[in-house]
DNA sequence: TCCATATTTCGAGGATAGTCGAAATATATG
DNA sequence: CATATATTTCGACTATCCTCGAAATATGGA
């Protein structure tokens, strides 16, 4: 990932309506939510909403597709690992020992059986 | 961590001077950078960059020390590791399979022996 | 076709962030 | 104490972001 993208990314993520809207979505998994079913969960009217999602939508944080008259958001995981990755990426340049609690902090959510 | 310390720490994030500063004190390690050294670096106005610190300072990201004439800035890793596992927390509500790709990209990293 | 539903686009207002020179503060040295 | 160095604070200007109602677009159903 560039820097371009990763500000863009982390500038997306930057707002607590955008985030809460991307952390359901990650939530939510491959099914996704409709537009309307997040606005309504974050009490946000629909314009305003819509505008929020295509800046993560355009940092490529999510994807949308159409099912009839809704439009489905999901996260996209790709760009997440790669913005973890991008901020992580340079943590051992100097010494080893410092990057470790991160290594142990992502081992120790162990949510997912490997 | 909590959403609006989330929101505080991706703003910081999310600006190229401020990230290009952040990484290179994640880099420096524990010795850190004196704000002079930062501002070379990266070719900014010193009034410019104190701003920029400040930021990251109070988003918790940095600490400063005075030594001399010079403050030296260091990268809270502890801040850091709090707002990988606020990203992350939550990725694994519906579906675990979702979020092994974030666990293998930082296994991936396999920059420090554990 | 006509109407209801779902969402986006447009536009304008107010709010917030970024920039950097000048002045202020803190420290070291002669 | 006087001077040089390192950094921050202040102030003002510009630029960008946030919000949301109204109108436009897309779809499904009677």
């Amino acid at each position: 990932m560039e820097m371009t993208t990763a500000v863009a990314s982390l500038s997306a993520l930057a707002h607590a309506g955008r985030l809460s809207a991307f952390r359901m979505l990650v939530q939510a998994g491959a099914d996704g939510l409709p537009a309307g079913e997040i606005a309504r969960r974050l009490d946000m009217p629909p314009s305003t909403l819509s505008s929020h999602l295509a800046i993560l939508d355009h940092a490529g944080l999510t994807r949308s597709r159409r099912d009839g008259r809704s439009i489905i958001y999901t996260a996209d995981y790709g760009t997440m690992q790669g913005l973890l990755g991008f901020l992580l990426e340079d943590c051992c340049g100097g010494a080893p020992e410092i990057c470790a609690p991160f290594i142990r902090a992502t081992d120790a959510l162990a949510c997912c059986p490997s």
